[in-house]
DNA sequence: CGACTTTTAGAACCTGGTACTAACCGCTAG
DNA sequence: CTAGCGGTTAGTACCAGGTTCTAAAAGTCG
Protein backbone atom coordinates (compact mmCIF):
# COMPACT_ATOMS: atom_id res chain seq x y z
CA UNK A 1 0.00 0.00 0.00
CA UNK A 2 2.05 2.75 1.36
CA UNK A 3 6.28 3.34 -0.22
CA UNK A 4 5.50 2.43 -3.78
CA UNK A 5 3.96 4.86 -5.63
CA UNK A 6 1.75 4.09 -8.73
CA UNK A 7 3.69 3.55 -11.86
CA UNK A 8 7.87 4.15 -12.24
CA UNK A 9 8.80 7.58 -10.82
CA UNK A 10 12.66 7.65 -12.08
CA UNK A 11 11.88 8.87 -15.58
CA UNK A 12 11.25 12.35 -13.84
CA UNK A 13 7.81 13.81 -16.14
CA UNK A 14 6.02 10.63 -16.17
CA UNK A 15 2.22 10.16 -16.08
CA UNK A 16 0.96 12.00 -13.24
CA UNK A 17 -1.98 10.58 -11.42
CA UNK A 18 -5.55 11.71 -12.40
CA UNK A 19 -5.71 14.73 -9.84
CA UNK A 20 -2.42 16.16 -10.68
CA UNK A 21 -3.04 15.33 -14.13
CA UNK A 22 -6.13 17.65 -14.35
CA UNK A 23 -4.80 20.26 -12.29
CA UNK A 24 -2.21 20.50 -14.80
CA UNK A 25 -4.49 20.75 -17.57
CA UNK A 26 -6.10 23.69 -16.05
CA UNK A 27 -3.10 25.24 -15.89
CA UNK A 28 -1.96 24.46 -19.32
CA UNK A 29 -5.59 25.81 -20.71
CA UNK A 30 -5.26 29.02 -19.09
CA UNK A 31 -2.04 29.63 -19.63
CA UNK A 32 -2.75 29.28 -23.30
CA UNK A 33 -6.01 28.58 -24.17
CA UNK A 34 -5.55 28.31 -28.05
CA UNK A 35 -4.10 25.31 -27.31
CA UNK A 36 -5.55 21.89 -28.94
CA UNK A 37 -6.48 18.55 -27.25
CA UNK A 38 -3.42 17.35 -29.53
CA UNK A 39 -0.94 19.73 -28.67
CA UNK A 40 -2.00 18.81 -24.70
CA UNK A 41 -1.69 14.89 -25.51
CA UNK A 42 2.31 15.76 -25.99
CA UNK A 43 2.32 17.76 -22.82
CA UNK A 44 0.55 15.18 -20.70
CA UNK A 45 1.86 12.22 -22.28
CA UNK A 46 -1.53 10.85 -22.39
CA UNK A 47 -4.27 9.70 -25.61
CA UNK A 48 -6.50 12.32 -26.62
CA UNK A 49 -9.53 10.51 -24.80
CA UNK A 50 -8.16 11.14 -21.26
CA UNK A 51 -7.34 14.63 -22.30
CA UNK A 52 -10.98 14.86 -23.23
CA UNK A 53 -12.60 13.03 -20.67
CA UNK A 54 -10.95 15.10 -18.62
CA UNK A 55 -12.20 18.31 -20.12
CA UNK A 56 -15.86 16.61 -19.94
CA UNK A 57 -15.37 16.28 -16.32
CA UNK A 58 -13.67 19.65 -15.50
CA UNK A 59 -16.46 21.35 -17.44
CA UNK A 60 -13.78 23.12 -20.17
CA UNK A 61 -15.08 23.69 -23.97
CA UNK A 62 -13.56 22.67 -26.38
CA UNK A 63 -11.09 25.30 -28.37
CA UNK A 64 -13.32 26.90 -30.52
CA UNK A 65 -15.77 27.21 -27.96
CA UNK A 66 -13.16 29.13 -25.71
CA UNK A 67 -12.38 30.89 -28.64
CA UNK A 68 -15.65 31.85 -29.01
CA UNK A 69 -16.55 32.86 -25.67
CA UNK A 70 -13.54 34.97 -25.71
CA UNK A 71 -14.03 36.90 -28.88
CA UNK A 72 -18.07 37.44 -27.57
CA UNK A 73 -16.63 39.03 -24.32
CA UNK A 74 -14.06 41.47 -25.98
CA UNK A 75 -17.01 42.30 -28.81
CA UNK A 76 -19.29 43.56 -25.90
CA UNK A 77 -17.28 44.92 -24.17
CA UNK A 78 -16.16 46.90 -26.80
CA UNK A 79 -19.84 47.47 -27.59
CA UNK A 80 -20.44 48.30 -23.58
CA UNK A 81 -17.84 50.52 -23.03
CA UNK A 82 -20.01 53.54 -22.90
CA UNK A 83 -21.88 51.35 -20.04
CA UNK A 84 -19.17 51.19 -17.82
CA UNK A 85 -20.38 54.18 -16.09
CA UNK A 86 -18.72 53.74 -13.44
CA UNK A 87 -15.12 52.85 -11.92
CA UNK A 88 -15.61 50.36 -8.94
CA UNK A 89 -19.04 48.45 -7.86
CA UNK A 90 -21.44 50.95 -6.11
CA UNK A 91 -22.97 48.97 -3.10
CA UNK A 92 -24.89 51.44 -1.11
CA UNK A 93 -26.01 54.75 -2.53
CA UNK A 94 -28.06 57.31 -0.29
CA UNK A 95 -28.49 60.04 -3.04
CA UNK A 96 -27.75 63.77 -1.81
CA UNK A 97 -25.74 62.17 1.47
CA UNK A 98 -23.38 59.55 0.92
CA UNK A 99 -22.07 56.67 -1.21
CA UNK A 100 -19.82 53.34 -1.02
CA UNK A 101 -18.34 51.83 -3.57
CA UNK A 102 -15.46 48.48 -3.84
CA UNK A 103 -12.69 48.48 -6.39
CA UNK A 104 -10.05 45.79 -6.66
CA UNK A 105 -6.72 46.64 -8.16
CA UNK A 106 -6.41 44.19 -10.42
CA UNK A 107 -3.09 43.41 -12.79
CA UNK A 108 -4.76 46.30 -15.68
CA UNK A 109 -4.34 48.95 -12.89
CA UNK A 110 -1.25 48.42 -11.49
CA UNK A 111 2.34 49.87 -12.56
CA UNK A 112 3.85 46.26 -14.08
CA UNK A 113 7.31 47.33 -12.21
CA UNK A 114 6.30 47.94 -8.49
CA UNK A 115 2.53 46.70 -9.16
CA UNK A 116 1.39 50.06 -7.18
CA UNK A 117 -1.90 50.98 -8.39
CA UNK A 118 -1.62 53.85 -11.10
CA UNK A 119 -3.55 57.65 -9.60
CA UNK A 120 -5.76 58.20 -11.62
CA UNK A 121 -7.62 54.75 -11.67
CA UNK A 122 -8.33 55.38 -7.52
CA UNK A 123 -9.37 58.60 -8.53
CA UNK A 124 -11.34 57.22 -10.97
CA UNK A 125 -13.30 55.40 -8.73
CA UNK A 126 -13.79 58.08 -6.06
CA UNK A 127 -14.95 60.78 -8.49
CA UNK A 128 -17.10 58.41 -10.30
CA UNK A 129 -18.52 57.64 -6.84
CA UNK A 130 -18.95 62.01 -6.11
CA UNK A 131 -20.97 61.73 -9.56
CA UNK A 132 -23.15 59.13 -8.50
CA UNK A 133 -24.01 60.56 -5.23
CA UNK A 134 -25.04 63.54 -6.82
CA UNK A 135 -29.03 63.66 -7.08
CA UNK A 136 -29.19 65.67 -10.41
CA UNK A 137 -29.77 65.60 -14.03
CA UNK A 138 -26.06 66.42 -14.87
CA UNK A 139 -23.01 66.59 -12.35
CA UNK A 140 -19.69 67.48 -13.28
CA UNK A 141 -16.45 67.42 -11.29
CA UNK A 142 -15.62 71.13 -11.46
CA UNK A 143 -12.68 71.22 -8.97
CA UNK A 144 -10.78 68.69 -6.54
CA UNK A 145 -8.06 67.89 -4.08
CA UNK A 146 -6.23 64.67 -3.45
CA UNK A 147 -4.20 63.37 -1.12
CA UNK A 148 -2.88 59.67 -2.03
CA UNK A 149 -2.25 58.83 1.12
CA UNK A 150 -0.29 55.43 0.92
CA UNK A 151 0.23 52.95 -2.20
CA UNK A 152 -2.33 50.77 -2.91
CA UNK A 153 -1.15 47.36 -4.48
CA UNK A 154 -2.35 44.66 -6.88
CA UNK A 155 -4.88 42.49 -5.23
CA UNK A 156 -5.91 45.06 -2.74
CA UNK A 157 -10.06 45.73 -2.40
CA UNK A 158 -10.24 49.75 -1.98
CA UNK A 159 -13.33 50.86 -0.25
CA UNK A 160 -14.49 54.26 -1.00
CA UNK A 161 -16.85 56.05 0.80
CA UNK A 162 -18.74 59.81 -0.76
CA UNK A 163 -20.12 61.99 1.93
CA UNK A 164 -21.93 64.83 0.57
CA UNK A 165 -21.12 68.03 2.60
CA UNK A 166 -22.94 70.72 1.11
CA UNK A 167 -26.91 71.30 1.42
CA UNK A 168 -27.95 69.24 -1.06
CA UNK A 169 -30.32 70.42 -3.94
CA UNK A 170 -29.07 74.18 -3.02
CA UNK A 171 -26.67 75.80 -4.96
CA UNK A 172 -24.79 74.84 -8.49
CA UNK A 173 -22.24 73.36 -6.83
CA UNK A 174 -22.14 70.62 -4.09
CA UNK A 175 -18.57 69.42 -2.03
CA UNK A 176 -18.64 65.58 -1.82
CA UNK A 177 -15.49 64.08 0.64
CA UNK A 178 -14.20 60.87 -0.56
CA UNK A 179 -12.09 58.56 1.48
CA UNK A 180 -11.08 55.31 0.54
CA UNK A 181 -9.50 52.28 2.49
CA UNK A 182 -8.11 49.38 2.20
CA UNK A 183 -9.23 47.42 5.24
CA UNK A 184 -8.95 49.91 8.20
CA UNK A 185 -6.16 51.85 5.86
CA UNK A 186 -7.30 55.00 4.82
CA UNK A 187 -5.61 55.50 1.69
CA UNK A 188 -7.06 58.22 -0.31
CA UNK A 189 -8.87 60.99 0.12
CA UNK A 190 -10.39 63.67 -2.29
CA UNK A 191 -12.18 66.73 -1.92
CA UNK A 192 -14.61 67.23 -4.60
CA UNK A 193 -16.80 70.13 -5.35
CA UNK A 194 -19.48 68.93 -7.92
CA UNK A 195 -21.24 70.71 -10.37
CA UNK A 196 -24.81 70.06 -10.47
CA UNK A 197 -27.38 71.18 -13.08
CA UNK A 198 -30.23 71.37 -10.91
CA UNK A 199 -32.62 74.41 -12.93
CA UNK A 200 -29.27 76.39 -13.96
CA UNK A 201 -27.82 75.71 -17.67
CA UNK A 202 -24.55 74.03 -17.84
CA UNK A 203 -23.33 77.26 -18.96
CA UNK A 204 -22.60 78.29 -15.39
CA UNK A 205 -20.36 75.61 -15.00
CA UNK A 206 -16.39 75.70 -14.50
CA UNK A 207 -14.33 78.72 -13.78
CA UNK A 208 -13.87 80.18 -16.77
CA UNK A 209 -14.61 83.89 -17.50
CA UNK A 210 -18.13 85.02 -19.41
CA UNK A 211 -16.38 84.87 -22.74
CA UNK A 212 -15.52 81.87 -22.52
CA UNK A 213 -18.55 80.50 -21.14
CA UNK A 214 -19.69 81.87 -25.12
CA UNK A 215 -17.04 79.89 -26.45
CA UNK A 216 -17.88 77.07 -25.10
CA UNK A 217 -21.51 77.27 -25.99
CA UNK A 218 -20.28 77.63 -29.64
CA UNK A 219 -18.02 74.66 -29.59
CA UNK A 220 -20.73 72.66 -28.32
CA UNK A 221 -23.23 73.75 -30.99
CA UNK A 222 -20.06 73.06 -33.55
CA UNK A 223 -20.12 69.63 -32.54
CA UNK A 224 -23.32 68.31 -32.39
CA UNK B 1 -30.87 49.35 -73.11
CA UNK B 2 -31.70 51.73 -70.81
CA UNK B 3 -35.10 51.80 -68.84
CA UNK B 4 -34.79 47.59 -67.78
CA UNK B 5 -32.29 47.34 -65.11
CA UNK B 6 -30.76 44.13 -64.68
CA UNK B 7 -33.12 40.91 -63.50
CA UNK B 8 -36.50 42.24 -61.88
CA UNK B 9 -37.14 45.37 -59.55
CA UNK B 10 -40.64 45.08 -58.52
CA UNK B 11 -39.81 42.42 -55.58
CA UNK B 12 -38.30 45.08 -53.45
CA UNK B 13 -35.07 43.66 -52.20
CA UNK B 14 -33.71 41.09 -55.02
CA UNK B 15 -30.34 40.26 -55.91
CA UNK B 16 -28.00 43.21 -56.01
CA UNK B 17 -25.10 43.54 -58.46
CA UNK B 18 -21.67 42.32 -57.72
CA UNK B 19 -19.93 45.58 -56.81
CA UNK B 20 -23.11 46.14 -53.69
CA UNK B 21 -23.46 42.99 -52.76
CA UNK B 22 -20.12 42.78 -51.71
CA UNK B 23 -20.28 46.00 -50.15
CA UNK B 24 -23.26 44.95 -48.36
CA UNK B 25 -21.71 41.75 -47.23
CA UNK B 26 -18.61 43.41 -45.60
CA UNK B 27 -21.46 45.56 -43.77
CA UNK B 28 -23.16 42.47 -42.35
CA UNK B 29 -20.20 40.78 -41.32
CA UNK B 30 -18.84 43.74 -39.11
CA UNK B 31 -21.94 44.36 -37.94
CA UNK B 32 -22.25 41.24 -36.63
CA UNK B 33 -18.84 39.32 -37.17
CA UNK B 34 -20.25 36.17 -35.78
CA UNK B 35 -22.43 35.31 -38.24
CA UNK B 36 -22.09 32.36 -40.86
CA UNK B 37 -22.30 31.78 -44.58
CA UNK B 38 -25.33 30.16 -44.41
CA UNK B 39 -27.11 33.03 -42.90
CA UNK B 40 -25.37 34.96 -45.91
CA UNK B 41 -26.76 33.60 -47.98
CA UNK B 42 -30.18 33.98 -46.26
CA UNK B 43 -29.53 37.79 -46.05
CA UNK B 44 -28.14 38.28 -49.99
CA UNK B 45 -29.88 35.78 -51.20
CA UNK B 46 -27.49 34.27 -53.28
CA UNK B 47 -25.80 30.88 -53.18
CA UNK B 48 -23.08 30.11 -50.50
CA UNK B 49 -20.41 29.33 -53.15
CA UNK B 50 -21.38 33.28 -54.02
CA UNK B 51 -20.52 34.33 -50.50
CA UNK B 52 -17.42 32.32 -50.51
CA UNK B 53 -16.18 34.04 -53.30
CA UNK B 54 -16.90 37.32 -52.24
CA UNK B 55 -14.98 36.10 -49.24
CA UNK B 56 -12.10 35.41 -50.99
CA UNK B 57 -11.90 38.50 -53.01
CA UNK B 58 -12.65 40.90 -50.26
CA UNK B 59 -10.16 38.95 -47.87
CA UNK B 60 -12.49 38.14 -45.10
CA UNK B 61 -11.45 35.03 -43.40
CA UNK B 62 -13.93 32.24 -42.12
CA UNK B 63 -15.76 32.93 -39.22
CA UNK B 64 -13.62 30.59 -36.90
CA UNK B 65 -10.41 32.62 -38.56
CA UNK B 66 -12.44 35.84 -37.61
CA UNK B 67 -13.60 34.32 -33.56
CA UNK B 68 -9.59 33.10 -33.22
CA UNK B 69 -8.77 36.80 -34.80
CA UNK B 70 -10.84 38.48 -31.68
CA UNK B 71 -9.73 36.43 -29.21
CA UNK B 72 -6.10 36.69 -29.73
CA UNK B 73 -6.84 40.76 -30.08
CA UNK B 74 -8.42 40.62 -26.77
CA UNK B 75 -6.20 38.17 -25.20
CA UNK B 76 -2.61 39.85 -25.67
CA UNK B 77 -4.95 43.05 -25.30
CA UNK B 78 -5.14 41.81 -21.79
CA UNK B 79 -1.48 40.44 -21.71
CA UNK B 80 -0.37 43.49 -22.76
CA UNK B 81 -2.76 46.01 -20.36
CA UNK B 82 -0.41 46.62 -18.28
CA UNK B 83 1.88 48.14 -21.25
CA UNK B 84 -0.97 50.93 -22.05
CA UNK B 85 1.26 52.46 -19.32
CA UNK B 86 0.02 56.06 -19.91
CA UNK B 87 -3.67 57.14 -21.17
CA UNK B 88 -2.93 59.87 -24.28
CA UNK B 89 0.04 59.90 -26.15
CA UNK B 90 2.71 61.56 -25.18
CA UNK B 91 4.22 63.41 -28.14
CA UNK B 92 7.24 65.30 -26.22
CA UNK B 93 9.12 64.80 -23.23
CA UNK B 94 11.68 66.31 -21.25
CA UNK B 95 12.59 64.64 -17.98
CA UNK B 96 12.72 66.70 -15.43
CA UNK B 97 11.60 69.80 -17.06
CA UNK B 98 8.23 69.61 -19.45
CA UNK B 99 6.32 66.99 -21.37
CA UNK B 100 3.05 67.20 -24.08
CA UNK B 101 0.16 64.55 -24.71
CA UNK B 102 -2.47 64.38 -26.79
CA UNK B 103 -6.10 62.52 -26.05
CA UNK B 104 -8.83 62.31 -28.29
CA UNK B 105 -11.99 62.21 -26.07
CA UNK B 106 -14.04 59.06 -27.84
CA UNK B 107 -17.40 57.54 -26.84
CA UNK B 108 -15.90 55.66 -24.27
CA UNK B 109 -14.93 58.20 -22.57
CA UNK B 110 -18.07 60.59 -22.14
CA UNK B 111 -21.48 60.69 -20.46
CA UNK B 112 -23.73 59.01 -22.69
CA UNK B 113 -26.34 62.04 -21.68
CA UNK B 114 -24.08 64.87 -21.98
CA UNK B 115 -21.29 63.81 -24.38
CA UNK B 116 -19.10 65.58 -21.95
CA UNK B 117 -15.90 63.69 -20.78
CA UNK B 118 -15.83 62.26 -17.82
CA UNK B 119 -13.21 64.28 -14.92
CA UNK B 120 -11.35 60.72 -14.23
CA UNK B 121 -10.42 60.41 -18.05
CA UNK B 122 -9.06 64.12 -17.97
CA UNK B 123 -7.18 63.34 -14.92
CA UNK B 124 -5.77 60.25 -15.84
CA UNK B 125 -4.18 61.73 -18.77
CA UNK B 126 -2.69 64.58 -16.97
CA UNK B 127 -1.19 62.51 -14.11
CA UNK B 128 -0.05 59.94 -16.50
CA UNK B 129 1.92 63.08 -17.94
CA UNK B 130 2.71 64.23 -14.57
CA UNK B 131 4.29 60.99 -13.57
CA UNK B 132 6.22 60.05 -16.68
CA UNK B 133 7.94 63.64 -16.76
CA UNK B 134 9.33 62.89 -13.74
CA UNK B 135 12.89 60.77 -14.37
CA UNK B 136 13.11 58.16 -11.87
CA UNK B 137 12.76 54.92 -11.33
CA UNK B 138 9.41 54.85 -9.05
CA UNK B 139 7.06 58.02 -9.66
CA UNK B 140 3.86 58.09 -7.77
CA UNK B 141 1.18 60.84 -7.41
CA UNK B 142 1.11 61.59 -3.48
CA UNK B 143 -1.43 64.55 -3.99
CA UNK B 144 -3.20 66.50 -6.49
CA UNK B 145 -4.96 69.78 -7.04
CA UNK B 146 -7.38 69.89 -9.64
CA UNK B 147 -9.41 72.61 -12.12
CA UNK B 148 -12.07 71.48 -14.60
CA UNK B 149 -12.12 74.76 -16.46
CA UNK B 150 -14.87 73.76 -18.80
CA UNK B 151 -16.45 70.88 -20.04
CA UNK B 152 -15.15 68.52 -22.50
CA UNK B 153 -16.95 66.94 -25.35
CA UNK B 154 -16.44 64.16 -27.42
CA UNK B 155 -14.55 64.43 -29.86
CA UNK B 156 -12.33 67.40 -28.90
CA UNK B 157 -8.13 66.84 -28.80
CA UNK B 158 -7.06 67.44 -25.07
CA UNK B 159 -3.65 68.52 -25.31
CA UNK B 160 -1.98 68.32 -21.51
CA UNK B 161 1.64 70.00 -20.95
CA UNK B 162 3.24 69.49 -17.59
CA UNK B 163 6.18 71.62 -16.49
CA UNK B 164 8.55 70.32 -13.52
CA UNK B 165 7.80 72.91 -11.19
CA UNK B 166 10.60 72.03 -8.23
CA UNK B 167 14.08 71.93 -9.00
CA UNK B 168 14.66 68.17 -10.57
CA UNK B 169 16.68 65.25 -8.75
CA UNK B 170 16.52 67.20 -5.43
CA UNK B 171 14.00 66.02 -2.83
CA UNK B 172 11.99 62.88 -2.23
CA UNK B 173 8.97 65.15 -3.94
CA UNK B 174 8.69 67.07 -7.40
CA UNK B 175 5.66 69.61 -8.09
CA UNK B 176 4.42 69.39 -11.28
CA UNK B 177 1.98 71.23 -12.79
CA UNK B 178 -0.17 70.50 -15.65
CA UNK B 179 -2.38 72.97 -17.74
CA UNK B 180 -4.78 71.12 -20.59
CA UNK B 181 -6.26 72.43 -23.87
CA UNK B 182 -8.49 72.36 -26.46
CA UNK B 183 -7.21 74.31 -29.13
CA UNK B 184 -6.23 77.85 -27.60
CA UNK B 185 -8.26 77.10 -24.48
CA UNK B 186 -7.35 76.05 -20.86
CA UNK B 187 -9.96 73.14 -20.14
CA UNK B 188 -8.23 71.91 -17.01
CA UNK B 189 -5.10 72.50 -14.64
CA UNK B 190 -3.47 70.48 -12.10
CA UNK B 191 -0.86 70.56 -9.68
CA UNK B 192 0.50 67.85 -8.62
CA UNK B 193 3.04 66.60 -6.25
CA UNK B 194 4.39 63.56 -6.93
CA UNK B 195 6.52 60.79 -5.06
CA UNK B 196 9.56 60.15 -6.52
CA UNK B 197 12.18 57.26 -5.69
CA UNK B 198 15.38 58.83 -6.03
CA UNK B 199 17.61 57.17 -3.84
CA UNK B 200 15.48 56.54 -0.74
CA UNK B 201 12.63 53.78 -0.57
CA UNK B 202 9.04 53.82 -1.39
CA UNK B 203 8.45 53.19 2.35
CA UNK B 204 9.54 57.18 2.56
CA UNK B 205 5.97 57.72 0.54
CA UNK B 206 2.84 59.01 1.67
CA UNK B 207 1.68 60.78 4.65
CA UNK B 208 1.27 57.63 6.41
CA UNK B 209 1.93 57.66 10.38
CA UNK B 210 5.21 55.35 10.44
CA UNK B 211 3.57 52.39 11.93
CA UNK B 212 1.50 52.59 9.00
CA UNK B 213 4.40 52.29 7.03
CA UNK B 214 5.29 49.05 8.49
CA UNK B 215 1.67 47.23 8.09
CA UNK B 216 2.15 48.69 4.35
CA UNK B 217 5.90 46.76 4.08
CA UNK B 218 4.27 44.22 5.41
CA UNK B 219 1.44 43.57 3.42
CA UNK B 220 3.93 44.30 0.64
CA UNK B 221 5.99 40.90 1.63
CA UNK B 222 2.80 38.86 1.84
CA UNK B 223 1.92 40.20 -1.80
CA UNK B 224 5.01 39.04 -3.70
C1' DC C 1 -23.67 33.80 -82.45
C1' DG C 2 -19.51 33.34 -79.50
C1' DA C 3 -16.69 35.02 -75.75
C1' DC C 4 -16.80 36.50 -71.26
C1' DT C 5 -18.13 37.25 -66.46
C1' DT C 6 -20.88 35.74 -62.81
C1' DT C 7 -23.26 32.42 -60.33
C1' DT C 8 -24.31 27.91 -58.88
C1' DA C 9 -23.62 22.94 -57.92
C1' DG C 10 -21.23 19.08 -56.22
C1' DA C 11 -17.70 16.21 -54.45
C1' DA C 12 -13.50 15.52 -51.83
C1' DC C 13 -11.08 17.00 -48.02
C1' DC C 14 -9.77 19.49 -43.56
C1' DT C 15 -9.74 20.67 -38.42
C1' DG C 16 -11.05 20.01 -34.02
C1' DG C 17 -13.85 18.45 -32.04
C1' DT C 18 -18.60 15.32 -29.79
C1' DA C 19 -20.88 10.90 -28.82
C1' DC C 20 -20.72 6.37 -28.20
C1' DT C 21 -19.12 1.53 -27.90
C1' DA C 22 -15.71 -1.60 -26.62
C1' DA C 23 -11.70 -3.23 -24.83
C1' DC C 24 -7.78 -3.31 -21.79
C1' DC C 25 -4.86 -2.70 -17.52
C1' DG C 26 -3.97 -2.88 -12.66
C1' DC C 27 -5.72 -3.57 -8.45
C1' DT C 28 -8.67 -5.26 -4.86
C1' DA C 29 -12.38 -7.65 -2.41
C1' DG C 30 -14.90 -11.66 -1.97
C1' DC D 1 -9.26 -17.46 -8.76
C1' DT D 2 -12.35 -14.44 -10.49
C1' DA D 3 -15.48 -10.77 -10.73
C1' DG D 4 -15.74 -5.88 -10.31
C1' DC D 5 -14.16 -1.25 -10.67
C1' DG D 6 -11.66 3.04 -11.72
C1' DG D 7 -8.94 4.77 -15.11
C1' DT D 8 -7.26 4.69 -19.69
C1' DT D 9 -7.13 3.84 -24.55
C1' DA D 10 -8.81 2.73 -29.26
C1' DG D 11 -11.88 3.14 -32.87
C1' DT D 12 -15.89 4.51 -35.44
C1' DA D 13 -19.57 7.56 -36.82
C1' DC D 14 -20.84 12.12 -37.02
C1' DC D 15 -20.81 17.34 -36.95
C1' DA D 16 -20.01 22.47 -38.22
C1' DG D 17 -18.04 25.38 -41.03
C1' DG D 18 -15.47 25.76 -43.75
C1' DT D 19 -11.35 25.17 -48.25
C1' DT D 20 -10.23 23.58 -52.84
C1' DC D 21 -11.22 22.14 -57.12
C1' DT D 22 -13.89 20.96 -61.25
C1' DA D 23 -17.68 21.75 -64.03
C1' DA D 24 -21.64 23.48 -65.77
C1' DA D 25 -25.41 26.84 -66.16
C1' DA D 26 -26.96 31.60 -66.57
C1' DG D 27 -26.64 36.27 -67.77
C1' DT D 28 -24.21 40.09 -70.54
C1' DC D 29 -22.17 42.26 -74.43
C1' DG D 30 -20.30 43.25 -78.95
Amino acid sequence: MFGEHRHKEETGIERLPKRQRQQRLVELIDENPFVTDRELTRRLKVSIQTIRLDRMELGIPELRERMKLMAERSYDQVRSLAAEEVIGDIIDLQLDRSGISIFEIREEHVFSRTQIARGHHIFAQANSLAVAVINDEIALTASADLRFVRPIHLGEKCIAKAYVRSSPGKAGRAKVEVLSYVGEEMVFQGNFIIYRSDDKKPADYGLAPPERQEQAANEEDTRT
